[in-house]
RNA sequence: GGCGGCGUAGCUCAGCGGUAGAGCAGGGGAAUCAUAAUCCCUUGGUCGGUGGUUCAAAUCCGCCCGCCGCUACCA
């Protein structure tokens, strides 16, 4: 069975999660769902990065000890992810030890490649931002206090660190990407990543003496491992390194990385040049996607505009939700969420549009024929060309979501839905009651078999929506993936009384 | 400063060399099976500006304006 391995990043646990997360975790949940239901064997993986100086303090600001700390906020993220229906196959968390022996692994392969060396590091450190900062970038303030760019307050730092010949890898990371055009997409990433690059490559610090809450580096107590080392090195963990005979070592390469944005360095260059380094095969590919606005303003603490996907949960459901942040924007690009935005898609194309085209569907079925399913019968032009539109979309979505286009994938199968809304009005299986009642069961017939093409492949968007759905239209749980739908369901099965999926939403007055 | 992206109907966007498109919003009509849902028709754009290439340019090239991303440097 072909294999696949897709990841979140794993997020930093300063915080509490956040429509962002929620976002990326449902992304990367509708093609680990996808790839189950196309037969494939599935390893998705997502987690906390525990690590860092600002863990550390923070732990320290709320008088708990780090491992306490991380214990808290990972609970509640693994919390937010079982809210969105995410599927993982595991959570990792960066303090395990599992994970803390394939850093040491991985640091003692590129220390006997000779890809490590002892220096020593000074410079204006932002601990906010966990990155140092020139002399030339920072802003002086009237009191003589120097700020980073970001606005954090930086500190002048000297201290020994090793560091990774990063140096060494520019042509090698060039020669790569050119060898893999799709590693970074999009392509507007792809080029900053090549610019980058281009522009030559420092050698990269990746130890701490700084402070304590992190994975000592082997024989040199003194310092931690760099925290990005630490976290980039969960992927690998997860499927065992360092073990080669784990069970899901053959996962390894990924064959995709979903990341922000603002990571995408550390992912396309630092990972691939690391792991190279030490003699471990890159991933396939990095995805980049983009970020929210609410309301049209950027969301920030200071704002208090920050969004808990939990709540929205709770106020229109899950799966409107999963469906509106992955309609609403093409992946990769930046968006905005609004509630009016949201309620527009709830209440036009899953409610009006699909909801309501399986309602009147299923209660003509069940007032007409009986609640059983009808036999199909001989089929004219308009019947074989919705079912044709219908019977397309596995294949259709396929190459769209290997894209990870999930925008253009979603409106494809709001064409079909659209095109069996216009099917339904221009055959009137109501007034066939009257005239022709053998037409009107072939007519009931064919939209019970579109609408269940449309439902299944619409199933890793909205999981528990779809599964409603393909109970109510009869669809064994055993016949609900793709190849499945190959195979014509038996005629005269008893379906159950329908209800409705996908109430409209109705702002509350006042 | 360098590299890159974007600017098309009221809104969100697709089209990227051959007589301007979709969804939503607006207007008119039909139907009444259905979650007052649906269907049909329709108003609406000098495709940021300007110069050029071409038989033909949102579509290619130059310049300008306005946004945005990555990155570098001076003081």
């Amino acid at each position: 069975m072909k294999k696949f391995y897709l990841t979140t990043p794993i997020y930093y646990v300063n915080g509490a999660p956040h429509i962002g997360h929620a976002y990326t975790s449902i992304a990367a949940d509708v093609l680990a769902r996808w790839q189950r239901l196309d037969g494939c064997e599935v390893f998705f993986l997502t987690g906390t990065d525990e690590h860092g100086q600002k863990v550390e303090k923070a732990a320290a600001e709320a008088g708990i000890d780090p491992q306490r700390f991380t214990d808290q906020v990972a609970a509640d993220f693994r919390a937010m992810a079982a809210a969105m229906g995410v599927s993982n196959d595991d959570f990792i968390r960066t303090t395990e030890e599992r994970h803390r022996r394939a850093c040491v692994a991985l640091w003692e392969r590129l220390a006997a490649n000779g890809a490590i060396y002892l220096g020593h590091y000074e410079g204006w450190y932002a601990v906010r931002d966990e990155a140092f900062y020139g002399e030339d970038e920072l802003v002086k303030k009237p009191d003589g206090t120097r700020l980073a760019p970001t606005g954090a307050p930086v500190e002048w730092v000297r201290e020994p660190s090793y560091f990774f010949r990063l140096s060494a890898w520019q042509e090698k990371l060039l020669a790569f990407y050119e060898q893999n055009p799709d590693f970074i997409a999009p392509a507007a990433r792809r080029n900053e990543v090549l610019s980058f690059v281009r522009g030559g490559l420092d050698d990269l610090s990746v130890s701490r003496t700084s402070f304590r809450w992190g994975i000592p580096v082997p024989n040199d107590p003194a310092h931690v491992m760099y925290v990005w080392l630490d976290a980039l090195t969960n992927y690998i963990t997860a499927a065992g390194f360092p073990d080669e005979a784990a069970a899901r070592w053959p996962f390894w390469p990924a064959d995709l990385h979903i990341v922000g944005k603002e990571i995408v360095r550390f992912h396309a260059v630092y990972w691939p040049a690391m792991l190279m380094a030490a003699g471990i095969a890159p991933p396939k590919r990095i995805y980049s996607h983009g970020w929210w606005t609410v309301e049209g303003e950027k969301m920030s603490k200071s704002l208090g505009n920050v969004i808990d996907p939990r709540a929205l949960v709770a106020e229109f459901g899950l799966d409107p939700l999963r469906y509106f942040l992955l309609r609403e924007v093409p992946f990769g690009n930046d968006g905005d969420f609004s509630r009016r935005a949201l309620i527009t898609r709830l209440n036009g194309e899953l409610a009006n549009d699909l909801g309501n085209l399986a309602q009147r569907t299923l209660s003509l079925i069940a007032r007409n024929c009986d609640g059983l399913r009808p036999e199909i019968g001989v089929r004219i032009a308009a019947d074989q060309a919705l079912l044709a539109a219908s019977g397309a979309l596995a294949d259709v979505l396929r190459e769209r979501l290997q894209r990870l286009a999930f925008h253009e994938a979603l409106e494809e199968v709001w064409k079909t839905v659209r095109a069996a809304n216009a099917y339904i009005d221009h055959q009137a299986p109501w007034a066939l009651r009257k005239t022709d009642s053998a037409r009107m069961a072939v007519v009931l017939r064919v939209l019970l078999d579109a609408l269940r093409g449309i439902a299944t492949v619409l199933q890793p968007f909205m999981p528990d929506s779809m599964a409603r759905m393909l109970d109510q239209l009869g669809v064994p749980e055993g016949e609900r993936n793709l190849a499945a739908l190959a195979e014509d369901l038996p005629a005269g099965a008893s379906l159950p009384v329908p209800s409705g999926i996908f109430p409209r939403f109705v702002e509350a007055a006042g």
